[in-house]
DNA sequence: ATGCTACATTGAAGCATGTCGATGCAAGCC
DNA sequence: GGCTTGCATCGACATGCTTCAATGTAGCAT
């Protein structure tokens, strides 16, 4: 999963007619930008944005959605780069990861 | 369609325990990225940005798909405000709008 | 060991999405 | 008028997505 920058706004070369946006490229941003489109998913990355960190049973009686749900959108996130976990004990942990965001916001013509 | 400012990583209020980011609003954002959750989108997205305007052939020709299937990724991004069309004669030109997409990305933390 | 708690994974159901061919419609040309 | 071109819409099909209950797994406590 390369996190570099892939512009949408800016395409690298200013070709006249080639095309801007490799397929692959813009395949791959667009399977970043699907991870954001959910509402829980976007809720749930507007939550670790305000702590450090959060523990799944927080996020879990947070949605009103059932555990596997919830499991399965952070599962999204996380294959999309987005967030990662650790396990301390019995619970997982999740954060954000910046550059990812970044990245995605750069891509928006950052 | 408002087009305010809708910030994922900065919630609007930095409430301690009270929802961050309303269901409404979460739902609203999932909306716009879902619009770029597509290859084919972000190509166009794209493209778009590489020149002021283009002509609806032009897409159709740069994608290898069918025209109906263009037209129908051309109406989701303007559903999504994230493009605007006119019919100049018997041709429909195509731009960004560019504060959705400034919206956009100010919402990833910009 | 038994049980319980916190998450992850599986399987299935219902709905949304991407794609196409066929059709509709308006503008320009013969 | 009729005919072609450019684009939008419709109907249908296949695929993917969201959701859940059920099950699996690992850690902690008794």
């Amino acid at each position: 999963m390369s996190m570099q920058a892939l512009p949408v706004l800016q395409p690298i070369c200013c070709g006249s007619d080639a095309p801007p946006l490799a397929a692959a490229a813009a395949a791959e941003l667009a399977e970043r930008f699907r991870a954001l489109a959910d509402p829980t998913r976007v809720a749930i990355v507007n939550r670790l944005s305000g702590a450090d960190e959060l523990c799944v049973c927080d996020l879990n009686s947070a949605f009103d959605l059932s555990q596997p749900t919830v499991s399965h959108h952070l599962k999204i996130l996380r294959d999309a780069g987005l967030v990662e976990s650790t396990r301390r004990g019995t619970w997982a942990y999740y954060r954000l990861v910046p550059d990812a965001v970044e990245s995605l916001r750069v891509t928006l013509g950052g």
